[in-house]
RNA sequence: UCCCGGGUAGCUCAGUCGGCAGAGCAGGUGGCUGUUAACCACCCUGUCGGGGGUUCGAGUCCCUCCCCGGGAGCCA
């Protein structure tokens, strides 16, 4: 007899049919005549309930049914007579696989903080939350390929060790095979002649760069993989490892890109409606931090539009008192950006056409001179999700904005080449995918969204 | 890194003016019931984050360090 999963087993076609079970007790209800054990396996939202007479030759094997416990169960799958549920697993065989102490184990049968649980990421993945969030991660990671792959952009594999050190995206940690207590040194300086790559060498902030190669030779591409930034960032919305989509496309301007933007988050929306429903009504209910019908809605209306230059004379009117001054030129901090998401749009709003002081050097200048072909897709609560550009293609331009900002020419001559050589206008943006993960199920801090978040001080798992 | 707020039982938290260390939940035992984070009774549970100081006496006041959370900056 084949074992089969909560997921599938909880349906009118398996009732009267003998089956066998495995999964983990959420919680034993014990009684003279009956005992009821809560068994979830991570394959669906749902729970088993598993009904064992006293009269059932396993009924000493409850004993064992401790919170935490793994358990394989032989039954016929019932209606269930009682209310809480609509079907049951009436036992007549339980194999207890793996004990589990409940004097020590950590999850009780209560309510848990996310900060306790943090401390147990090991085992948080067994509650409804982060079961639910995880289930709700893949079916996003799977939902990007698809969307990609159906519209014809190549998955493209950038590299995770990387030279390139003038991104200008952050701070970068060094990969390095020295050994510390012993450091090579040429005139008082590290010798990296000596080091395994022969020079600096450090984990990737982004493979836009690459992917920009690759899309002026493949035509349209993407990456999704891991990103690594060091800054000491201590906040709800950053990581210090963190997953990023960045599709690149050759024969594109902004408006391109934010179609793309635009079509695809719409997409990964509908995608999760339609895989994750209980997922996310577990979430609004438990949390009320998001609402289904509010995803639904986003996954079918047109997002709106503003200009930097436009966001800047919003905020100018409002009479909010910000802590940061609304100036022309400068970058929009977070009040100004939850302002406009929340107040002046209401939604999901697409920022376009930022002054270049503000903005990386590979963004294309607009005629104006003054401003750059950039976007930023702002959602509510979180923040920037969304990171792109139309890449500068005319050389010239390039190297003087390479020049004034004080990016190496000489380094990133493999960059300047893909103008000189046959240049095409393309664009392409940055998904952080973990705030993505965020702003859908509604976690307010980025760190339980990863199963094994990084963050400054923080590797424990 | 900066600004706030925290750290007391396994978890969540209360602890007044400096004077015997508390509750709910979890756990254990027994009872009861087709139970639903069951219910009822009883029982167990402490490096009050670490170090130093003031005091007859510190969970409580002072100094210091560590850790956690929220906000900010940096960014996706």
């Amino acid at each position: 007899m084949e074992r089969v999963l909560i997921k599938e087993l909880l349906s009118d076609e398996y009732i009267g049919r003998q089956v066998i079970v495995c999964g983990w007790v959420r919680t034993r209800r014990e009684s003279k005549g009956f005992a009821f054990l809560i068994i979830s396996d991570g394959s669906s939202q749902d729970t088993l309930q598993v009904v064992v007479s006293n009269e059932a030759n396993c009924f000493e094997q409850i004993q064992k049914c401790n919170t935490g416990a793994s358990v394989k169960i032989k039954g016929f799958l019932r209606e269930s007579p009682a209310k809480g549920q609509r079907y049951e697993v009436e036992a007549q065989e339980i194999e207890v696989i793996g004990e589990s102490d409940p004097e020590k184990y950590p999850l009780q049968k209560k309510g848990h903080t996310l900060e306790f649980l943090r401390e147990i990421s090991h085992l948080r993945a067994r509650t409804n939350t982060f079961g639910a969030i995880f289930r709700i991660r893949n079916v996003l990671a799977n939902a990007i390929h698809n969307f990609f792959q159906d519209r014809g952009f190549l998955w493209v594999h950038t590299p995770i060790i990387t030279s390139s050190d003038c991104e200008g995206a952050g701070e970068l940690f060094s990969v390095t095979t020295l050994d510390f207590k012993n450091i090579p040194k040429k005139d008082d300086m590290v010798d990296y002649s000596r080091d395994f790559f022969g020079k600096p060498a450090y984990l990737t902030v982004s493979g836009q760069l690459e992917a920009e190669f690759l899309a002026l030779s493949l035509g349209k591409v993407y990456t999704f993989g891991p990103t690594f930034r060091a800054e000491n960032s201590n906040t709800t919305r950053h990581l210090s490892e963190f997953w990023m989509i960045e599709p690149e496309m050759a024969f594109a301007d902004l408006k391109d890109d934010m179609k793309l933007a635009e079509d695809f988050l719409r997409y990964l929306f509908k995608e999760v409606i339609i895989k994750c429903e209980k997922e996310l009504l577990f979430l609004q209910n438990q949390y009320k931090r998001i609402s289904l019908d509010e995803i639904s809605k986003l996954s079918d209306t047109n997002f709106n539009h503003i200009t930097y230059t436009e966001a800047i004379s919003e905020l100018k009117k409002s009479k909010e008192n910000f802590q940061f001054t609304v100036d022309w030129g400068k970058d929009l901090q977070s009040e100004h950006e939850k302002y406009l998401t929340d107040k002046v749009i209401g939604g999901p709003v697409i920022v376009t056409d930022y002054p270049k002081g503000v903005k990386a050097f590979y963004m294309r200048l607009n005629n104006d001179g003054i401003t750059v072909a950039a976007m930023d897709v702002l959602v509510p609560k979180v923040g920037e999700i969304i990171g792109g550009s139309q890449r500068e293609e005319r050389l010239e331009i390039l190297e003087n904005r390479m020049e004034e900002i004080g990016i190496s020419i000489e380094n990133l001559q493999w960059y300047l080449d893909l103008r000189r050589f046959g240049t095409v206008p393309h664009a392409g943006f940055g998904l952080g995918f973990e705030r993505l993960v965020q702003y859908i199920t509604g976690m307010i801090n980025i760190r339980d969204v990863i199963p094994c978040p990084r963050a400054p001080g923080e590797i424990g798992f």
